[in-house]
DNA sequence: TTGACATGACACCAAAAGGTGTCATATGGT
DNA sequence: ACCATATGACACCTTTTGGTGTCATGTCAA
């Protein structure tokens, strides 16, 4: 579970990666179709492919003689809800309670040198 | 502004940096703090957190012979607005229309083959 | 069955990423 | 001034990553 959320941010972390996904918002595609309208090859393609499939962000289904790559909003879900750990921090109300009452190693900085 | 988003999706990609972005949430830590809390050269650290800053994750400032690196809220929003992209696709009530109507690649592989 | 067509599976490569160690520099306190 | 502390700046190394090309395999249709 922690570790597929490793593979997404992985799998993330390319552009390519991330104009397939947004270009499977539109169209499911096959690996040759997904050559097409990217200037890579098909050997390149399908790194990209397996790799978004590893991160759980697109399901591929074999139909006769293509492989059809799909997004799966249920991988790019959890992706987005790892944000919700960090959703306090802005949400202004809450962020200024957070850094008023937990953040004692910067407040000692800041009483010894004011320049922040 | 897109390519900031490349690279905080590249800092995000690695599992010590979401690491570190995490013990960020409760204490804003020096270089040094960090090189304690987690097993790693201070130079290694050190590029971890210069990937951060670079994908607006953190912010650092020097405070005398220190460099706090500290949480920023705006830089990981900005990473999750991403997503908003895809929302469609896990709103159950669009993500059914979405199929429906703007599918027509696979509708048409699902009509010549029922397996799916 | 035979030939396209869509892939799978490797071997190979250059560049980027993640780490380490060493030497130089700036800041604070005594 | 002087020394310890916190970094900055490099040079260097190994593993991944993103890409390419080639050959084998499977599927559909004539």
């Amino acid at each position: 579970m922690n570790q597929s959320v490793q593979h997404s941010f992985r799998a993330l972390g390319d552009s390519t990666r991330r104009a397939i996904l947004m270009q499977l918002c539109e169209e499911d595609l096959s690996i040759t179709e997904v050559v097409e309208k990217f200037e890579l090859t098909r050997t390149a393609v399908r790194k990209h492919l397996t790799i978004l499939e590893e991160g759980n962000l697109i399901t591929v289904t074999a139909i006769g003689k293509e492989r059809i790559s799909k997004l799966n909003p249920e991988g790019l879900k959890s992706v987005a809800e790892w944000f919700d750990f960090f959703s306090h921090f802005w949400d202004s109300s809450l962020n200024s309670l957070k850094y008023a009452a937990e953040n004692e190693a910067l407040k000692q900085l800041n009483e010894r040198s004011k320049n922040d």
